[in-house]
DNA sequence: TAAACTAACTAACGAAAAGTAACTATGTTA
DNA sequence: TAACATAGTTACTTTTCGTTAGTTAGTTTA
């Protein structure tokens, strides 16, 4: 692989969000701290890399993993840490460019406004 | 694929920030309009994928691809769109991000700032 | 005039990542 | 005890990536 001359920070940065799911994950986590299932759910990734990607966000340090032994079966719950909640204005940037610049095929009726939760 | 519950509209945004290299590449060319060679020496990504991921980008309405026949062997310049320059505002918060919360191994001397170009 | 060079790609191929489905461990409800 | 749910993991197939080599077209060099 060459060398470039961006900011390694930066090409860090855009290595985790330019990896499939991990800015949907980020994004569904904004509405709060999830369990697997309920992020399984929301999303249109399957377990095995829904599994992987919170692995490499919690490692990476922008997820938080819990487990809670108290109540029923185990429950998982995932998070955003102070890093991941650094990611917001980014992330609703994006939202907010897709809102205003992307078109899709006239058949699918594609209209949202999640700008205000 | 499972369906979503997210608007398509963010989820394709996402789709084609998410793919490897479309991120940097943009970055790259908010420097200015670039030819091929240029955005191959400044990024790691091979001649293939810059090819790929610049159709992409082009058939998305993000990048403009001008060919100019008059100067010595052909040249092809890539520059943003309108749509492609409404990205700069989401990828400087990506480097902000980045600048602020990714810690690199402390042997890289790793320190950039291009917030003021 | 032909060999070598440059820019901008394209093709082929092995390697890595993603998608899908089935399976596991643990506990719960019928 | 059988069927169900959560939170994964394993195994297998398909797709995407990365590398190297080759192509097209015009340019300089000898």
């Amino acid at each position: 692989m060459k060398q470039s001359s961006l900011c390694p920070k930066f090409e860090k940065g855009m290595q985790m969000l330019g990896k499939r799911w991990t800015g949907l994950i980020l994004y569904q986590l904004l509405e709060g701290p999830q369990r697997f299932c309920a992020l399984e759910g929301a999303l249109p990734v399957s377990g095995r890399l829904l599994s992987e990607r919170l692995k490499d966000l919690e490692k990476e340090g922008l997820v938080h993993r819990e487990v809670f032994t108290d109540s029923a079966p185990v429950r998982v719950e995932y998070s955003l840490t102070q890093m991941g909640l650094a990611m917001e204005p980014v992330l609703k940037g994006i939202e907010s460019w897709a809102q205003e610049w992307i078109v899709l095929d006239p058949k699918d009726p594609a209209d949202c406004d999640r700008s205000n939760d």
